[in-house]
DNA sequence: CATATTTTTTCGGGGCTCGAAAAAAAGCCT
DNA sequence: AGGCTTTTTTTCGAGCCCCGAAAAAATATG
């Protein structure tokens, strides 16, 4: 708001520009990065001679596309997979995965493992994302390679400037310093986000022409989490991860939720309360943890081969994230919605009521154009969204080091 | 995202910078200039210099501080009011105003009047509002001001580009092109507001400490608006307006709204709400339309003087404010809250129970720690927020054709 | 093998910001 | 009163950066 910009500054952010271009569009030549910046031939020329030379873009001179056109032949520009790697941590309950990925977006090495999350101490805890980290990046696969950052996905809510895991349905712990205790184990900036969150960032990567500038990820699993992509740009809390989707209040004095409190979203459409409806408890009844992906498959099997409670159990979380959706779309206007996880694999059983019940509100105005996609698992888009985050950072940082100091360390070797 | 940043935009860009920052303080020195902007001595003396030399900026040398203190004293310098004028046009129900507004952001003229919406075909609203307009810029205290730029704001819902009023509850029309028919007519850059949007840019300049980065205006009228400031932006819809606080789902098939669903927000709050509900009516019953200010006054006067079915409504209305508060901070944290409008004048009958029920809710954390200030009168801040919006269109704009063309027409004369 | 075509690099020019030094405009002190 | 100190503002040269035009490079075509 209040900060000029430096003359200094123009060459940072137009290197930043050209880097961005390339990691978009995987291989493209100069001149076409020309076109999509918007800057000169000449100054891409000496910007990507300068990034060439820092060992952070290269040449591919091998597979010509051989378009066989006249002229002189484009030289694709590429990420150097070499110049970085970055490391991407997901905690969820009962589940932690690392997985090391190098400046190209490519996983080098990975691993996941179970564990009682709810049973460690917050030291343990933190201990074992620490070791699994270092039994990874001390692979042979990773040797040589240049750790630069660390992102870690955790559920529940983190705050704003990604130092602390505020809240968390994984762990009794709250206000769990993974960042400041991460970056001192491995001496790397670490961010810690929301779970969800990096299921956006990771969707805008994994299908950009149907997530470009506004979309809803809605996680189906456990609880229920949201991420917000409003305008190009991850929608977060003003203090928090924020976009807290699970816990607006779809009925007044309503079902009780696992937040303790009554009437959420999720109180309808989680895990949790799609079976406590089902097995015909009541509403007052506390929800109860340990719900497999197993046991929920078997009762969307259940809920599709006959009517009963099970099925109106579906049809009840379709209500509640119909209410819910509708709400949201009020504030921010209908866009796509992808629909990940567990929950996703039954969407089918969601989708009749839910798009009735859009439809009954202001927000979900053409509903029947909102569009909906389903990807049931949601690991892999965590990951991916970690990994592009870290890498994005790093993007903007190569940059601001990069230019005459070339002090980024492992190149001079 | 894109578009990469040209040489020639740096100047632009710092321009506006020194221009804004002006804006901001009033009167300044170069050198506070130079310490907020982060740019060096000789740029800000450069770049004021050309400012003042446009007729964009003067120098105020009457007028002293009077400091007194050792070394060169300060020369303030502050926007010229005579290098630009704009016009600010509330468009409510019943309601038609107009104000001209000198650079330095003093109305120079103004008018009010009431007027029949509902009955006007689209051509006469139109006709209406340009003819107040040219009414107001012909009158002699404006003569030889330079109009650069028209903002209008409207009850009801506009589109994200600030074209056209999609829907109203003034006028049965729809998609009336305000923009385009305003901008025909006085040749001219016009754009179309959300009134609650601008009553949110308009507590910006209002009260800056209290309102900076985040905060949340909800109008308490005949319906419910609502605008939202989130990191320092407006925020808006992803087409429309957006931030329609009011039609978010209080009670699935609950009240009947005026927008003809069921159960939202304003069919709690609004005042024909509470009226119904005051006047003991079935929540089934279609809303009336013509309350005055004046019966708003005597029922809340009724309220707070007996306990009965009129301190009741306003219970209910404090609860579905409550509620729909909660969902929304659930999305995007608790943050100081303005309350606008006639029912800001009833507030304390109204936030007993909404304070009660935000305590209910997940985004009603803290619910204590939530502050709520009142302005039952709303014309002037919207007002406000036009010409606001309007001149720092301008600041953004001047800054573009200035340099070395000088062609702003006017200081040629 | 010369020509046409397309991509990329080179080179000079014009702008911009910055730091240092100079100039300007006071108050302070003897 | 006059020189000194202090603070603000302007001036000036240096260093970058981007751009446009022209040159160079690399290939297909005839």
């Amino acid at each position: 708001m209040s900060v000029g910009i430096r003359h200094d500054d123009l060459r940072k952010r137009n290197r930043a520009m050209v880097i961005s271009a390339v990691r978009r569009a995987g291989q493209v030549s100069r001149t076409d990065i020309a076109a999509t910046t918007g800057l000169s031939h000449s100054t891409i020329s000496a910007i990507s001679a300068d990034l060439i030379a820092e060992g952070i873009l290269t040449e591919a001179k091998g597979a010509e596309a051989g378009a066989a056109r006249r002229g002189r032949p484009q030289v694709a520009i590429g990420l150097n997979p070499e110049a970085a790697a970055v490391v991407a941590i997901v905690l969820l309950f009962n589940f932690l995965s690392v997985a090391v990925v190098d400046f190209s977006g490519r996983v080098i090495v990975e691993e996941r493992r179970k564990l009682s999350t709810f049973d460690l101490s917050e030291d343990e805890l933190v201990g074992e994302c620490i070791a699994m980290v270092r039994r990874q990046t001390a692979r042979r696969e990773v040797a040589g390679r240049d750790v630069l950052r660390i992102v870690l996905a955790v559920q529940g809510t983190t705050d704003a400037v990604g130092r602390e895991m505020l809240w968390s349905p994984i762990t009794a712990h709250e206000g769990v310093d993974f960042g400041g205790r991460l970056e001192k184990a491995f001496g790397v900036p670490v961010t810690v986000e929301n779970d969800c969150n990096m299921i956006a960032v990771a969707l805008r990567w994994h299908d950009p022409d149907r997530y470009r500038d506004d979309f809803i990820a809605i996680l189906l699993s456990h609880g229920i989490g949201m991420g917000l992509v409003l305008k190009g740009d991850l929608f977060t809390g003003t203090h928090s991860s924020g976009g807290e989707f699970g816990h607006m209040v779809h009925r007044p004095d309503g079902a009780l939720c696992r937040c303790g409190r009554r009437g959420c979203v999720e109180a309808y459409a989680g895990n949790y309360a799609i079976w406590r409806s089902a097995s015909g408890a009541s509403e007052d009844e506390a929800p109860i943890s340990d719900i497999s992906v197993d046991d929920m498959a078997r009762l969307a099997v259940s809920a599709r081969d006959h009517d009963g409670p099970e099925r109106e159990a579906y049809q009840k979380a379709g209500e509640a994230l119909g209410y819910g959706l509708g709400s949201l779309f009020a504030l921010i206007d209908p866009a796509p919605v992808a629909m990940v996880g567990i929950g996703a694999a039954a969407f089918d059983l969601i989708e009749p009521s839910l798009r009735a019940t859009i439809g009954l509100t202001a927000g979900g105005q053409h509903s029947k154009a909102i569009s909906f996609a389903t990807y049931a698992d949601e690991l892999p888009l965590i990951t991916l969204g970690c990994a592009m985050r870290a890498l994005t950072f790093i993007d903007t940082e190569v940059l601001a080091v990069g230019g005459q100091t070339a002090a980024r360390g492992k190149d001079v070797a």
